[in-house]
DNA sequence: TATAAAGTTTAGTCCCAGCTAAAACTCTCA
DNA sequence: TGAGAGTTTTAGCTGGGACTAAACTTTATA
């Protein structure tokens, strides 16, 4: 029903979301021009996914949002169905999960859904929304944000920054990893933590997209 | 590079070829309007991907052929990799794999072909181009133009028709199977194949694209 | 508070790929 | 051989989705 284009443009909005997403900031995230954001926001406006206020921002309906959700659970049940089958790293699964995420028939996406015994996360640890969009609130929080000395786990890494997962990987901060915070950089907000008695320096642009919670740390 | 059209229309060509095709029968094929498809063969024309004499029909260049196969090879190796991982029936396979070829990475495509060990058929008998294009001459014939008597093995059941496959699944008629021609009807070119002791009636139709061979036979 | 800068929308184009209707071609057969 | 039938191409239109340049709003700054 939906081209890849307007897929591509709701799921953009949920990520920049559930504020007013500004049509700048839209377009950069697609690498679009403004003005090919603006017509797209209008058609979208047109057919109920998104409420725009010309010059003021977008976004997502009820409808629309439902329909983002709908990409991304296919987007993340195909990140977790390539690494399982496929033994892919975690830094090759993001780019071939959008564009196939456009491609998977309902059929296809239970399918998967059912082979991985419903998973709930996906491998970058980012949860996967349910068959009609649940997502239940999760209680992660940002690696930059974490008290000092309290044991945390990873539980999610950026999937989009291949830089940025390599390192993370390199140095052993991946999902379900344990950590406590050593230090914190009162200016810039990077963090040096220890895992496995190791003292690590993390800059604020990575401790920003690293996740980590209580559960289960020791 | 290619897009999605582009790809289809190149595909069905190869699917139609190698002679020259019609316009209206790859019209038909690809369920669009002649005018389209003339219109799509002046492009495909004007790019070197086939080579099209006005009134008379068209077939791939070399360079068509090559990008038609990379398409196929997609293609049967999703639908193997479909059927090994998530043990979809051969009838759900097709449209599926429809769709994914086209969001294939050369990286992707690599890491499937390497999963399932090279395979040299998909789960209906298609031999699966290799990763330049190649195609191996296949001895396979039509189970109509089968001798009587002498023992054969299903080799290769059509995966477009649903309904075919289906049959055709009902009545262990699958790779594999081993059958001898009993009977053969001299008008419609049905057949009477005889397959695990039992009698079974095959129409023209059917026959005409379900193949066999004599290898491993008894 | 006026004006400049920044952000957004409109206007005007382009390409792709589909459609219908009309014109052009080819083939068959009387 | 020359209609008429069938096939193919051309002509003209539509919509999606991108772009640049220009106009318009909002926000920041002097
Ligand atoms: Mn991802
Ligand atoms: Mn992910
Ligand atoms: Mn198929
Ligand atoms: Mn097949």
């Amino acid at each position: 029903m939906a081209s890849v284009a307007v897929e591509n443009y709701l799921k953009s909005m949920w990520e920049l979301g559930p504020a007013d997403v500004a049509t700048q900031e839209l377009a950069q995230h697609l690498a679009v021009a403004p003005a090919s954001a603006t017509r797209m926001l209008q058609r979208l406006s047109e057919r109920g996914l998104v409420a725009h206020t010309p010059y003021r921002g977008a976004s997502l309906t009820t409808t629309g949002e439902r329909k983002a959700l709908a990409v991304v659970r296919r987007h993340r049940l195909l990140e977790t169905f390539l690494a399982r089958t496929l033994k892919l790293g975690r830094d090759q699964l993001h780019d071939e999960a959008e564009r196939l995420e456009h491609a998977l028939s309902p059929a296809l996406e239970a399918a998967i859904d059912d082979y991985l015994g419903n998973p709930q996360r996906d491998p970058h640890g980012h949860p996967i929304p349910g068959p009609q969009g649940e997502l239940p609130p999760e209680g992660d929080v940002a690696l930059g944000d974490w008290p000092l000395d309290r044991p945390a786990k990873v539980s999610q890494v950026p999937d989009r920054d291949v830089e940025k997962l390599a390192w993370l990987e390199a140095q052993g901060l991946v999902p379900g990893r344990e950590l406590r915070l050593v230090a914190r950089d009162p200016f810039d907000g990077g963090v040096t933590v220890k895992l496995d008695g190791k003292l690590l320096q993390v800059a604020a642009s990575v401790a920003d997209e690293v996740r980590v919670s209580g559960e289960g740390a020791t």
